[in-house]
RNA sequence: CGGGGCGUAGCUCAGUUUGGUAGAGUGCCAGUUUUGGGAACUGGAUGCCGCAGGUUCGAGUCCUGUCGCCCCGACCA
């Protein structure tokens, strides 16, 4: 009993302080550690693993719909920048300025970027002459800095990695198309490689991107309740081409300017795998990101034959394609559980004398609680492959299962303000479903007396919900067409 | 940018009230016994007490300043 009340003093509790909860999971499952600067962080090997498990998997879907990658420089002159309006308004307040090149003081400061939409645009502006040129569907992967005041790891730093698709299109339709394009790709792989499933929505007009004609996202549950962007996608119209001055000569031979899109996601993803899958013990980690997916553990591994044993099933899944870790440390056996629980290992592989015997392993996986049936079964050397198989199988879909559950059991409809505060107070955060009349006004009080914000306004909007009169503004009453997910935000 | 908390061993922290040899637990290293849920014992190494000034015979402790980190808000992937 004494060794299990440790086991628990180790991390916080995931109900007792969820902040806390999340820091202590961050640093003890060994994802990053803090840097010298505030907002900067060392992403550690196994965090960077999840990362590079990530960029893989997007990457061929990326590729798989037409994108190219490229590299764009890290600093952007300050007349660039200023060149589209509402775009420099939106990022001037947050980005970092390299004023100096060793001691010499720079003729004109330079930022880093925060976003590469200028360095993309005076490329196109470069290289677009003729209808025969576009599409271009570019891709980069790289790090951009946005000097935020309040940090979180993953969550909210001041550097952080990403990938951003900027694509530019001869046609409206086209690079509307796009957008949407993405988002589904966004919304694909949350639900299929991270089984986190999200709302896809566009945001408000006063929650969208700084330049976009219109901004798309997809928005996450996390256990707590608070919502999360996970991903972004925007449309810019031909605003941007024409403050950039892109044109090209199209098939009636006449000027145009082209339209376009970015979209991007982030190593925030990383923090809302964290928040959505977590639980007590630590991580739990989706097996296609996973960076080991089964985990060896020896029992008894001084016993003749047993670490033989362990490295044969250890190659035997290698080859067969999994990601594998064999533990042959002197840690004790109990330690290693503890240990992998903490990093989110789906599943561990325990072979000890005992099981030799008998042609089997035991399998553990690491979504089902102690009392859940299936957490523990005995496996078959025979069928070891097909039997990892299925259980990474089945705990991908237990995770987006339980996740989908936790979304539906926090989503609640409310017809006006008092409702909201009455659910959130009941129930917790969570989504709220409200009709909106669409005025500022409303979305501002909205958020200023529930707390709740808008994250979205749902692509699935409700039957007839355009001509239906019953509809009426969750805030003044009046007529409304539009249903809007509201929420509290990372 | 506002409010709060904290900087002492790798980590978590005590020591600051009342100035007087730098501490504990844990981790780390070595050895022995262990090994199916974070093992036990013995021995060992580890400190610019965030940084800079000041007061003092003497400062982790008192004074002034400064830097950083964490949490909660307002703003943002």
């Amino acid at each position: 009993m004494a060794k299990e009340k440790k086991l628990v003093e180790e991390i916080t509790s995931r109900d007792e302080d969820f902040a806390k909860w999340y820091t202590d999971i961050v640093k003890k499952a060994e994802l990053i550690e803090y840097s010298g600067v505030k907002g900067c962080m060392v992403i550690r090997p196994y965090g960077y693993a999840i990362w590079e498990n990530i960029q893989r998997l997007l990457d061929k879907r990326f590729k798989d719909t037409g994108h190219e990658n490229v590299y764009m420089p890290m600093f952007i002159p300050e007349s660039l920048l200023n060149k589209e309006k509402d775009h420099v308004v939106g990022f001037a307040p947050e980005v970092a300025w390299v004023t100096h090149g060793g001691s010499e003081e720079l003729a004109e400061r330079l930022c880093v970027r925060p976003t590469s939409e200028t360095l993309f645009c005076e490329h196109y502006s470069n290289i677009i002459k003729s209808y025969r040129d576009l599409p271009k569907l570019y891709n980069q992967w790289c790090s951009v800095v946005r000097w935020e005041k309040t940090t979180r790891p993953f969550l909210r730093s001041r550097e952080f990695l990403w990938q951003e698709g900027h694509t530019i299109h001869a046609t409206a339709e086209e690079a509307i198309h796009e957008t949407e394009q993405m988002l589904d790709v966004y919304a694909d792989f949350c639900a299929e490689d991270l089984n986190m499933p999200v709302i896809k929505g566009k945001k408000t007009e006063s929650d969208k991107f700084a330049g976009a004609v219109s901004t798309y996202c997809i928005e996450a549950l996390m256990h707590d309740g608070k919502a999360l962007q996970a991903g972004t996608t925007h449309y810019f119209g031909d605003g941007f081409a024409k403050a950039f001055d892109i044109t090209f000569t199209d098939k009636d031979n006449t000027f145009k300017h082209p339209h376009q899109s970015s979209w991007g996601v982030s190593t925030r993803l990383i923090g809302g795998i964290i928040m959505a899958h977590g639980d007590d013990s630590g991580l739990v980690l989706p097996p296609n990101i996973a960076p080991i997916q089964v985990v060896i553990i020896p029992v008894a591994q001084h016993k003749e034959g047993v670490l033989d044993k362990a490295r044969g099933l250890e190659s035997q899944l290698k080859s067969a394609g999994f990601r594998v870790k064999l533990d042959d440390s002197d840690n004790s056996a109990g330690w290693k559980f503890a240990e992998y629980e903490m990093k989110g290992v789906p599943l561990r592989l325990e072979i000890g004398p005992k099981d030799i015997e008998q042609n089997q392993c035991v399998i553990v996986r690491r979504d089902l609680t102690k009392d859940d049936e299936g957490k523990k079964s005995f496996i078959n050397l025979d069928d070891l492959e097909q039997s990892v198989s299925r259980l990474l199988g089945a705990l991908s879909k237990g995770l987006y299962e339980k996740c989908l559950a936790n979304i539906e059991a926090r989503t609640y409809t409310c017809g006006n303000i008092d409702e909201i505060i009455d659910v959130l107070s009941k129930n917790g955060d969570g989504f709220v479903k409200a009709m909106w009349c669409g005025s500022e006004d409303c979305e501002d009080e909205v958020k200023e007396k529930t707390g709740v914000g808008s994250r979205c306004i749902p692509i699935e909007q409700p039957e007839g919900g355009k001509t239906n009169q019953a509809y009426a503004c969750v805030c003044c009453g009046k007529p409304a067409e539009i249903l809007v997910y509201w929420g509290k935000a990372y």
